[in-house]
DNA sequence: ATCAGTAATGCTCAAAAAGAGCATATCCTG
DNA sequence: CAGGATATGCTCTTTTTGAGCATTACTGAT
C-alpha cells in the first residue's frame, strides 16, 4: 500500500491483544441460557473467552478450543457477532485509553443443543432473563420494564434540552413508550440506553467508579467487563436471525414436538406466539417431517414427534421462522 | 479469568497486527462505486486500509483517519462489517499459517454522498459491477452470469460424488440454477462459490500460485489480497440493509427526485424495481417530504424534488426501503 | 401550434400473507 | 364418564404485495 500515514498517529504500527469471546446459547424447558464460567479474580461470572494465540489456525478454531477447555462444551453452529475495540459505541471513548497495548475482542455467537455433556466444574448455564429481566415479555410486560421506563424518563429530565428530544425519541423507539410497538430485536439498543443513563452497574464499574444504589432487578447478575453488552448483542442477533434462517434447529434435540419448537422460539424472542399461526408457518416452510412417534407426556392430546428435514440446507432461502421477514417487496 | 489454557496452544498470549479496511460506497448517476486506492508494490488497486495504531481512540476513528489520509474522502455513516482472521471461512485454512504474527483485518462499510470533494491523486471510484459483473441484473441476466453458471456446473463434475450433491444444492441456492429465485443478497456466497471452484484469480494468487487462464469478465479488476471478498461482504450487507433501515439517504444529495432515489436503490440491489410500488413504499414509510422545487430535466413530466425528513431517526423501526422485509409474522 | 416522446403520478385489482379465533380430536385424571 | 389440557384443522378478515392501466405535464420536432 502506498499511502500517507494517518495524520494523528506517527508511531509505528502496533500489535494488540485479541480476545475471543463466546456467547453460547442453549434452551432447556422453554428457558434460554448463556454458557458462563466462574472467575476468581475478581470473583464473578463471565462469558467463556481467551486470547487468540498462534496455535489457533482460525479464529473460530481458537474460540472452540477456549470454550471447550473452559467448559467442556463442544460448539456446533458458530457465527461471528461483532468486534469490540472501544467500549461503548455510542457514548464513551476507548476501552483502554491509557494502555499502549489495547485489547480488542472478537465475539461469536454459538448455538448448542442443551442436554449436552456434563460441564466443567466452573461452568454454568445462566438464564438470559436473569441478566435481562426486562427482555422477557412472554407473560406480558414484566414489572422490571415498567420500572425501567420510569427511570429512563426521569433520566431525560437531567439532560440539556437540546439533547433531550432525540433521547426521548430513542426511548420511544426502543422501549415502546409511545405508539410504536415493542421490537424484541432491539435488545442491544435498550441495553445501551440503560448504560447511557447510568442505570446499569457496568456504567460505573467500567471506569472504576463504585456503582450507586440501583434497583437489583436492573443490576441483574453482574458479568465481567463488557460481557453483558456482548450478551445483549448476541440476543439481538439471534432474535433477528431466527426470522429468516432455520437456526432454531441447532438448539433442538433430534426429535421434538411443534409445541416444543414454539416454546424455544418464544424463549429466544421473549414474546408469546399464536400457536396455530406458528404451525402454519413451520409447515409452509416445509422444514420438518414427522418421525412417526408421538409424545404422550404433553398433558393433553399427544403430539406428533418431528425432526428437522435432512435436506434443508442451513443457509436456505427464507427457512427460519420468518417471524417478520416476508417475501420480497418493492423490488420487482 | 480462571480457566485452563486451550490444549493445543501452550505458548503465551500473542499480539497481532490489526488492519482496518474500509468499503466506502457511493452512487452516482445510477451507478454504485467503491472507493479504491492505487497501490505501488505490487502495482494494483486496493480498498483504503491501514493498521490500527495506539493513536486511534476507537476503531472507527482509526478507520476514518486512514481513509481520509489515503483518499481525502470524509466518511459519514459507518458500520462494522466483519473481522477477517482466516482467509476463507468455508474452504481454506489460515491467512498466514507460517507467520507467528498473524494479521486480522476489521472491515467497515461506509456510505458517502458522491459529489464529494476532489479525491487524493491515488484514489479512484471503482464501479461495483466492474468487480462483480454477474451481480448486475438490472437489465436482465448479464451474459457473465450465464457463463459462470456453466463453469460452476462443469466444476461440479470434478468433485467426488459425495460432495457433489451438496455443492449443487449450494449452486442452486446462490445462483438460482433451479426453481429458486435469484437472491441479490447472496453476493458473498456467490463469490465464495467462485473462489471454491477456482474460477476467480484470487483463489490462486492468494497462495502464490499463478492464476490460470480465466475468462476476463470473471477475473474482474484484481483487488489486493482478499479485498474482493471484503467488497462482496459489503455488497451483501448493504443490499440487505436497505430493506429495513433508511440508509439509502446517506447516499443521496440533499434534494432528489423519487426516480433518482429508485435508481439508487436499483443500483445497489442490482435488480429493477416496479416504479409505482416503489413510490407507494416510500410514501407509506413517510421518510421524505417535498421541498417545493421541481426538477425539469427529467425528459418527461417534471418531478417533485424531495428531501429526507429531518425527524426520522436513522435507526427507526422499519424505515428503509423494506424491499423484502415485511411486518412481524408468526410472532403474535 | 400541434403532435410525439418520455417520465412522473394516480389508482385499481387480484393474489398472497399475516393475525385472530372457533371447532374438533385425543389423552390423562379423578 | 366428566373435566381439564393440548394438539390440530379450518375459516375469516385485514394488510401487504405484485402488476398494470390511465392521466398529467414538460420538451422537441414538424
Amino acid at each position: 500500500m502506498a499511502a500517507a500515514p494517518p495524520p494523528s498517529s506517527v508511531e509505528a504500527e502496533s500489535r494488540v491483544r485479541v480476545d475471543l469471546t463466546a456467547v453460547v446459547v442453549a434452551v432447556d424447558a422453554g428457558e434460554p441460557y448463556f454458557l458462563t464460567v466462574n472467575t476468581e479474580t475478581p470473583p464473578g461470572v463471565a462469558l467463556p473467552s481467551g486470547p487468540l494465540v498462534p496455535g489457533h489456525h482460525t479464529l473460530q478454531a481458537g474460540l472452540r478450543e477456549w470454550v471447550e477447555a473452559q467448559t467442556k462444551c463442544r460448539l456446533g453452529y458458530i457465527e461471528q457477532l461483532y468486534t469490540f475495540g472501544d467500549r461503548i459505541a455510542i457514548l464513551t471513548v476507548d476501552r483502554d485509553p491509557a494502555d499502549e497495548h489495547r485489547a480488542i475482542s472478537i465475539a461469536y455467537l454459538a448455538l448448542v443443543s442443551m442436554p449436552a455433556e456434563r460441564l466443567e466444574a466452573q461452568a454454568r448455564w445462566t438464564s438470559w432473563y436473569s441478566l435481562f429481566p426486562w427482555e422477557d415479555q412472554r407473560n406480558g410486560e414484566p414489572e422490571a420494564l415498567r420500572r425501567l421506563r420510569r427511570q429512563l424518563l426521569d433520566h431525560s429530565q437531567t439532560l440539556p434540552p437540546a439533547r433531550r428530544n432525540s433521547w426521548l425519541e430513542r426511548l420511544e423507539l426502543t422501549y415502546a413508550t409511545g405508539r410504536l410497538p415493542w421490537d424484541e430485536e432491539r435488545t442491544l439498543e435498550r441495553y445501551e440506553l440503560l448504560y447511557g443513563a447510568g442505570l446499569v452497574a457496568e456504567a460505573y464499574t467500567d471506569r472504576g467508579k463504585p456503582a450507586p444504589d440501583l434497583p437489583p432487578l436492573i443490576h441483574g447478575v453482574p458479568l465481567a467487563a463488557d460481557h453483558r453488552r456482548i450478551a445483549a448483542t448476541g440476543i439481538s442477533r439471534l432474535r433477528a436471525k431466527i426470522k429468516y434462517r432455520p437456526v432454531l434447529f441447532e438448539l433442538m434435540p433430534p426429535e421434538f414436538t411443534l409445541s416444543q419448537l414454539q416454546k424455544t422460539a418464544e424463549a429466544l424472542s421473549g414474546i408469546a406466539l399464536h400457536k396455530q399461526n406458528f404451525r402454519r408457518l413451520v409447515e409452509a416452510q416445509n422444514l420438518v417431517e414427522e418421525t412417526g412417534g408421538i409424545a404422550t407426556d404433553t398433558g393433553g392430546r399427544p403430539a406428533k414427534l418431528m425432526r428437522f428435514r435432512e435436506d434443508v440446507l442451513l443457509e436456505r432461502p427464507s427457512p427460519g421462522l420468518r417471524v417478520g421477514a416476508g417475501r420480497r417487496m418493492g423490488l420487482a
